[in-house]
DNA sequence: GACGAGTTTGCATCCGGATGCAATGCCTAT
DNA sequence: ATAGGCATTGCATCCGGATGCAAACTCGTC
């Protein structure tokens, strides 16, 4: 990048345009355009000669004139809400990353209690935004989401709505509630208890369901199933405190991690009880929390790195494709058994014998 | 929104331009335009048949096309790249509400080890966003900030650079770690260490030589002063298991919240000493797991709702002035004394005496 | 009833690239 | 040497709103 000599930095120094380059250089305004745009009619011989003239004029395609002539914005808008759990951050992270390197730039539209949902929704359309990637399990419904993503791409991820007539990715919840269930009968634990989160989300309902089934199934007794009201460590905390005090409980699955280990710290250091001894605790999505020492929870892993290959894969096939059919995508995740449900000694025996249970 | 009879919602359905309202309204483009501009020069009563005509035929402004006219995107870029620590995510939810607030919406860039920086910040520019603000500790240098933000209005969060050619806003890094020295003291421990988190990073300079300052002028003994190397649970685990090893420490900050919580862990169940009988601990930020029973952690708070009111003030300042002056903003925080610090007796006493020592 | 000031409205053009189509150039085959 | 075919390049126009300027209109006044 050149340096332009005498700019304190800060004037609205006008950018040098496509039509002044050419001009400087003799040659039309579509040869520079062509020099940037790949797969166009240029000679290998000119474009090199307008790309070093435009480095050294310090000459950059104005993306806004691109968009607007080509009506591609090559902007993902990322609607999201709960960036409290510390589980999404790192999915929109990798989200954003994936989706750079496939040229989409992301617009985060922050849906909250708080904000102006409908105006969110309506900037979402006039920035052009090419897709969408819905990271809300709340909120927005069905209708909302239709009417915002009309004519785009979109993908909802880890939440669907009732007609599915819209794309969804997300973590196998079914698969993953009947884990833990499984995983709990197989360490001997017959009572135990089921505590939810949002209610009336996607995830949250798979969840419970696929869990309480499976319960049923396994001839093991459901003896609470507790609604949190919100994915939050409070909730958590005192679900916890509401199962310990009725004593017969030997294990719980929370319907993630956060309330989890709200759950934990009640049952363990507000009530006193051992952990897995008394009462085994496991959770859902696998965020760095869970690793920590002190917790050390067995979790089932949202498979993170394909949901994001997955939506970006999807999205671009609804960029290229005229056609859309919406699909559902459950993904496969895994059972990571940790100190929260197994002993140190009993995680020894089943490590040594080869056997799955990750830790790590 | 009326809606659009026989689309499948997924057509590229052309939206109405305006001047395609304006033929149907018998009406110029310009009326069009200007009716959607506050503060042109068209009747009230012309504005209003138009903007009804609008809502009719489900005519929206292009957002690009006016970006192009007016050279204003109304975008400002967030450049971010903590998200694992829950102060951000937090910081940034509240900050792109506000941007919002007064019609700018946020773009995201994420600067990782991972990602390619470069090609964020060519996108910076190239997307003209209006303005910038920086809440990357990290990675980038106070050269590619300033080309970066060169020609626009820009406001770094939590982060200076050594010349100070940019404006800045951030917690009073200085007062904090004053204020921690001063709190130990004041409960009588003399021996104290400390654990900072990403080196060369202006915030963990700032507490690092504040905290280290005041442990002089106080005629406390500096047991250790380690570098995490980086603002993690892990790094705050092995360094106070680090500092545990030695014994005579009795009393520990770390230079985050999230630091505190790995060396508290570390501290009270890897090796087994009491908190704070044995060893106080206290963090900085003041994210929601300092408030969790477990522990209870005595912090520094960040003023983060100042934080953000300054930094969108000075962005709105910035657009309106032609000339540029940084500033640097410190703004003033609150020490919040919980149990790591203080036993339960003594936190009731001092509150009960109607002293500040704040909780939740 | 005419004139001037002030307000509305429309016209024309611009913002900066993208792109269909025609013009030009180059090479090959005859 | 000449015609046909493909590769390059330039021309003109478009994308959808914003805006300076002039035309048209509204009122109030004398």
């Amino acid at each position: 990048m050149s340096t332009n000599a005498g700019n304190d930095g800060k004037s609205p120094r006008k950018p040098i345009t496509a039509r002044e380059l050419a001009r400087l250089m003799g040659v039309s305004q579509s040869a520079v355009s062509r020099a940037f745009t790949p797969g166009t009619s240029i000679s290998a011989e000119l474009r090199e000669r307008i790309l070093r003239a435009a480095e050294e004029f310090d000459y950059q395609p104005n993306a806004i004139a691109s968009m607007l002539s080509t009506r591609r914005s090559n902007i993902a808008g990322i609607v999201v809400s709960e960036m409290q759990n510390p589980f999404y951050p790192s999915l929109i992270e990798k989200l954003s990353r994936e989706l750079q390197r496939v040229g989409l730039q992301s617009l985060m539209f922050n849906i909250t209690r708080g904000s102006n949902i409908e105006e969110q929704l309506v900037a979402l359309r006039k920035y052009n935004v090419d897709a969408v990637v819905v990271i809300s399990a709340t909120v927005l419904s069905g209708a909302s989401l239709r009417w915002a993503t009309e004519g785009r791409a979109a993908v909802l991820v880890n939440r669907t709505i009732p007609d599915q007539t819209l794309t969804s990715v997300s973590c196998d919840n079914i698969e993953g509630a009947r884990a833990i269930a499984d995983h709990f009968h197989a360490i001997g634990r017959r009572n135990v208890a089921f505590v939810g989160g949002l209610p009336h989300t996607s995830t949250n309902l798979e969840r419970q369901n696929a869990f309480i089934t499976r319960v049923a199934e396994l001839g093991m007794t459901l003896t609470h199933a507790i609604s949190g009201g919100e994915y939050s460590y409070e909730a958590g905390y005192k679900a916890g405190m509401e199962i310990g005090a009725a004593e017969r409980t030997d294990a719980a699955f929370f319907a993630n991690d956060i309330l989890a280990i709200g759950g934990f710290d009640a049952l363990k250091d507000g009530l006193g009880l051992r952990v897995p001894e008394d009462i085994a605790i496991a959770g859902f999505d696998d965020v760095a929390m869970t690793r920590w020492p002190r917790y050390s929870l067995t979790t089932f892993r949202q498979p993170v790195d394909a949901i994001v290959a997955k939506t970006v894969a999807l999205i671009m096939e609804q960029l290229a494709s005229k056609a859309y059919t919406p699909t559902q995508n459950p993904l496969s995740g895994e059972l990571l058994v940790r100190h929260s449900t197994l002993g140190a000694q009993a995680l020894e025996q089943i490590e040594a014998s080869g056997q799955t249970p990750a830790s790590r």
